[in-house]
DNA sequence: CTGAAAGCGCTTACAG
DNA sequence: CTGAAAGCGCTTACAG
């Protein structure tokens, strides 16, 4: 393969000078600039990025760690990722995409052998035990996910107090009194899943300043039982006029759940989700729904850890920031009857 | 941080048998092997990998090239990606996922800059323009999806021919004789989606062998398109039995379909799906279907590009793999009524 | 404005 | 069984 030698030369001047024409960091005369440029083309030069890295100590790749559970939501994790790579390509950089289930020992392995400049990690749960092997390591990181304990790292999500809340409010403008919340399975709130209580501990919380009655409950995470849980809750509270769903699955499920019931949505009941807008589009759901903003939350979280390379290792002024809610109306919400 | 010099002044050896003692490559006396493993241990030494991709032209990682239509079913692609990821850390590679628009590009920026050992493509289009890059790059590469020309690749797909035949010969088996076929759009055959048409193609042909009559459509690839789709579709041949769907949005927007229109599945009418289990679970799809072994396809691409890398370059005995379909019943084609 | 040389951290013939 | 040295392909002080 053709190296920076044989680039320098082809244009007849030191390596030195091929590499600072191509790097630019030092003033070149015109004509040799040319020559450089004539011969990198002519050889089809690429500067080989083991050697590049091992000179500079970057490596234009940033590692993305995932975790990917079997029973939670794994096609949403796609827009998370695809927001990850793309904004990473634009601003100069690959990644490597890590799907370990032992993502701690992942990111040590990674980091040790400084295969990469950084970290996005995605999914983060309240108690990660990620976050304790980032903080140790040399490279800076970024999460997409609120943990318990976010100090000193930078932390994006969606601010799911204010869904909550705002899911409410809707309900509530629209003449609503009583509603049901379906949330995700314990078992993803016992895993770490903040998010889910994080929501419904707010939207409670508004609900009793409303003075409107909220059941709240765990729906499974999958088919068929989210349907039977649907069912169940429904059964339960036949006055309640209102379905909040913290929960993909039992949204996926929902429109089955109501034909079999026979109801329609708004005429009977109404409905607000929390889910990508690519989700419904998907999988023709026309509820209305607070976005999950996963695209957005990977391309955040991705320039927020560019700067922290770009910047090196300082002080960082660390921040968490909550992306605020916002609802795409799809019309699912409607005065109650009666 | 600490390099091999420093493990091998800890250890009071030469830094070629730390090396050595490391890598096994050749007999190192157990005195000496136990203290650099203790150097190795106390120091916490991990090789850097610039510096060992520099030195061996092995970076043990190799690129995922996805292609990622923004019309195409996104989440179905997460399967093989995993498949995919998972696999290759099984066999000790990383992987770099690129979703650039431009795979041709990427390949090529990623294949002369020696970032990775090899390539996976998915998606793979009839006439790819990522595949004349692939074949001049010096690093090996595996497919999934079929090519035009498959020539000198490794290449893995669901056997589509055999698939569309099974779906045909399950409903007639059970009675049916007159069906309705929803293949993706046309778009996305006219982009090299050739696996649309290799199925319908055999269908139909099947079809026709029996002597049974097989209606041949294009749905929408979202909603609320696709659910009118259907609803036309049924409205013009209320004379067929069956619905074979080779269409992932058409299959999650026929629940809605069939009620709203009053009808049940099986009861009065069969269904017949292509997609994966993990679709079919997370949907509330209770429709028997040919899975599309997303997981597997993923993985064989990943053990061949392996054992590619390793046989190193030689007149590699590429092959074309097709993988039986399988039918998963789920217990939605019964005998037609009477 | 340019060149010669050192160095990044490994691996691996070569020599003993 | 082990060591000294060259080399992988870059970048970047140092010197002119």
């Amino acid at each position: 393969m053709v190296n920076i030698g044989d680039v320098a030369r082809a244009a007849g001047v030191s390596r030195s000078t091929a590499s600072y024409a191509l790097s630019g960091k030092r003033t070149i005369s015109p004509e040799v600039r040319a020559r450089v440029a004539e011969a990198v083309r002519d050889l089809g030069y690429t500067p080989n990025a083991g050697a590049r890295a091992l000179a500079t100590s970057r490596t234009s790749v940033i590692a993305l760690l995932g975790r990917f559970l079997s029973d939670e939501f794994a096609p949403a994790m796609l827009h998370y990722i695809l927001g990850v790579t793309n904004r990473a390509r634009e601003l100069g950089y690959d990644t490597l995409l890590v799907s370990e289930d032992d993502g701690a020992g992942a990111l040590l392995r990674i980091s040790a052998s400084r295969m990469v400049d950084g970290f996005v990690l995605l999914n983060v749960a309240e108690q990660d035990d990620r976050l304790p092997v980032l903080r140790g390591a040399p490279q800076p990181g970024a999460l997409v996910g609120l943990p318990g304990d976010p100090d000193g790292l930078d932390v994006f999500d969606l601010d799911f107090p204010a869904a909550g809340a705002m899911m409410v409010d809707e309900m509530f403008a629209h003449g609503h009194r009583e509603l049901i919340l379906v949330s995700q399975p314990l078992h993803v709130v016992e895993r770490g899943g903040a998010y889910v209580w994080r929501l419904a501990d707010r939207a409670r919380e508004r609900a009793e300043e409303l003075g409107i009655i909220l059941h709240d409950y765990n729906g499974a995470a999958g088919q068929p039982e989210v349907g039977r849980d649907l069912n169940g809750f429904l059964d339960a509270h036949p006055s309640a006029t209102g379905l909040l769903l913290n929960n993909e699955a039992a949204a996926a499920a929902l429109p089955n759940v109501l034909a079999s019931r026979g109801l329609t949505c708004p005429g009977d009941i109404s409905v607000v989700g929390r889910y990508s807008d690519d989700f419904a589009r998907m999988f023709s759901l026309s509820y209305s729904a607070v976005d999950s903003a996963a695209d957005e939350l990977g391309r955040r979280a991705v320039e927020a850890l560019v700067a922290s390379i770009d910047r090196g290792p300082s002080t960082s002024p660390a921040h968490v920031e909550l992306i605020a809610p916002v609802i795409h109306d799809r019309g699912s919400i409607a005065r109650p009857r009666g």
